[in-house]
DNA sequence: TCCTTAGTTCAAAATATATTGAACTATTGA
DNA sequence: TCAATAGTTCAATATATTTTGAACTAAGGA
């Protein structure tokens, strides 16, 4: 089972910047960048929001192309859509994610590390 | 004289990702990107917009440290940080230029070039 | 079966962003 | 000096996004 995902020609680069110019958002991105391959529940990112506010988050996350999730029992297992991305955007991502390990809530998982 | 940019440490990634994440203001990033060198005045880009509303996103787009912007007479000379982004994101102002070429809105320019 | 856990949905409220037209400033050229 | 040009500012409105809590669904374990 799996919830709606956009396939790869639906995914839009105002929408994909526009969804990543988020804090919140931006952080589970860099959070799913890493530990990828590691599989991620909604419970992960805890931190970055109420489970109300990560589940808008999450959405929009994957509404955009930019994460799958998949059902997995009660669980909801999330992934970068890191292939669809580089090959629809190359380069984005990458760019985006090594900037994003300089952020605050990033510091602060690296400290912890 | 000059209006008021904010310096390298100033410019933040999430708000420049939410600042590109609009059609017109990458319309105007995609413009100024296959025409740098060039000097762009808010004029060149009326097919965007409305001059009021141009004037709204051109600031967006200076306040985030994505455009600079001269007064020269009565107009503004409009220009890409390239290098000022490109050292503090590098990779992500050419993945997005890049990927910006495919949008609607070039793909007219280029059929008229 | 019943309880718990994981996450979603809904509607309301709060907040932020975008768009408009009218009035404005500043510079330039006649 | 005067008119025109280029662009800004303001206030109002329209629209979109975020955040919240309460009620919900669906699966899993005791």
């Amino acid at each position: 089972m799996s919830l709606p995902h956009p396939n790869l020609d639906q995914i839009n680069l105002a929408n994909v910047l526009s969804v990543l110019g988020d804090q919140t958002r931006l952080a589970v991105v860099g959070y799913l960048a890493r530990n990828e391959g590691v599989a991620m529940s909604c419970g992960q990112f805890s931190e970055f929001g109420s489970k109300t506010n990560l589940s808008y988050h999450l959405a929009k996350l994957r509404e955009a192309g930019i994460t799958r999730t998949e059902v997995s029992g009660t669980s909801r297992l999330i992934s970068l859509r890191r292939d669809d991305l580089d090959s629809r955007f190359p380069g984005l991502l990458d760019s985006i994610i090594t900037a994003a390990q300089e952020l605050p809530a990033f510091e602060r998982l690296r400290d912890e590390a």
